[in-house]
DNA sequence: GAAGGCATGTAAATCGTTACATGATTTA
DNA sequence: TAAATCATGTAACGATTTACATGCCTTC
């Protein structure tokens, strides 16, 4: 019989959740607004998930909600328990659970490349290298914000994160490029004719 | 009102599985170990989706399905119709969609770095290494099937994708090592004391 | 007073994994 | 004859997106 450890085991959207208390967020939409500038290229999560996300880790007692109403707007501000401080701190040092995923359309169509002309293969490889210059626009946009952190200016990781996303994303452009360029001078053959 | 255009549309499962077919798979089992063996790192699928995906793209009268009871066993062989070599040729060139996500939780740990100890963001970017490590030398002994293609030898690019996974997991391992060791040499500060 | 941002949530649908169940053939 | 591989499938659960609904406050 499957066991999953719930008194330990965070779900995918309670590491974020957590995370982003931690580092100053306080509510939901906080939350939702922290991931959508810095995390939500390598772990997004919608309101759909945030907010009964929260009342289930309040029912678990890793954070406590209060109603904050500033500015008269009904609004539940959230705080980790100690339990949450642990659970966090938990899943932040285990090094056994590892996920990655990805999901890459431009990489399966190229993949079946075999299937198409050689202009269809270099056309979508120059897709996905506009794809990069399209991402990459948008990190540099992030940039003066997470040089201070996104929540609070004592941060530096997010800044250092989001490196690495600008790093990657020039890897991969320039892999395109060099990939278009050998298959447009006939150096990759192609099964179909133009 | 929302309208996907289930004529043409197809699932994210649907389009691996015409593919899969289109270069020589032929039971819903032999589209899951090419899978396995090539696309699995960047588009999955698991058996669950398979078959019952199989049915509804017979329904839809994308694939054909007949008995094939080679050796006794029971076994249905697939092979593409027009509308279904027609649907996967529109998906190929369709250079609208482009699906590209990514769960990395290695990089959401080291993101929340600002709440760790120097040596345990270190320890986490080391176990990340590591997991490069592994994954290289998975696709290293994928390496010699890939040559020649993973369902036919006339295949190219399976390789090519091939050779992509490998000089990416080749960049993400450097992008660990130096990121470790700029923070080991105290090029980088961590909040938190050791 | 209209638009836009703040704030919270639900319902439906989709997508996907995992565990379970079955039974045949092939190989050691 | 036992184990591995071939082969197909379902049920339960978990995760996630999208659309919808509501209403306040602030700015133009």
């Amino acid at each position: 019989m499957y066991l999953p450890d719930m008194s330990t085991t965070l779900t995918p959207t309670a590491r974020v959740i957590l995370g982003m208390l931690r580092l100053g967020a306080q509510t939901g939409y906080d939350i939702k607004r922290a991931i959508d500038h810095s995390t939500r290229f390598f772990w997004s999560a919608s309101y759909g998930q945030i907010y009964p996300e929260l009342n289930r880790l309040e029912e678990r007692g890793l954070v406590e909600g209060r109603p904050d109403p500033r500015g008269g707007v009904k609004r539940t501000s959230y705080t980790l328990t100690k339990a949450g401080e642990q659970a966090l701190q938990g899943w932040l040092t285990d090094r056994e659970s590892y996920t990655f995923e990805l999901r890459d359309e431009g990489l399966l169509r190229f993949f079946f490349g075999d299937l198409l002309a050689r202009d269809d293969v270099v056309a979508n490889l120059r897709a996905r290298q506009a794809f990069c210059d399209y991402v990459l626009e948008h990190f540099r946009s992030f940039e003066p914000d997470a040089r201070t952190g996104f929540i609070e200016d004592t941060q530096r990781y997010p800044y250092l994160a989001l490196e690495y996303g600008i790093e990657f994303m020039e890897w991969m452009r320039a892999w395109c490029e060099r990939t278009a360029d050998r298959i447009e001078s006939g150096e990759l053959p192609s099964a179909k004719p133009s």
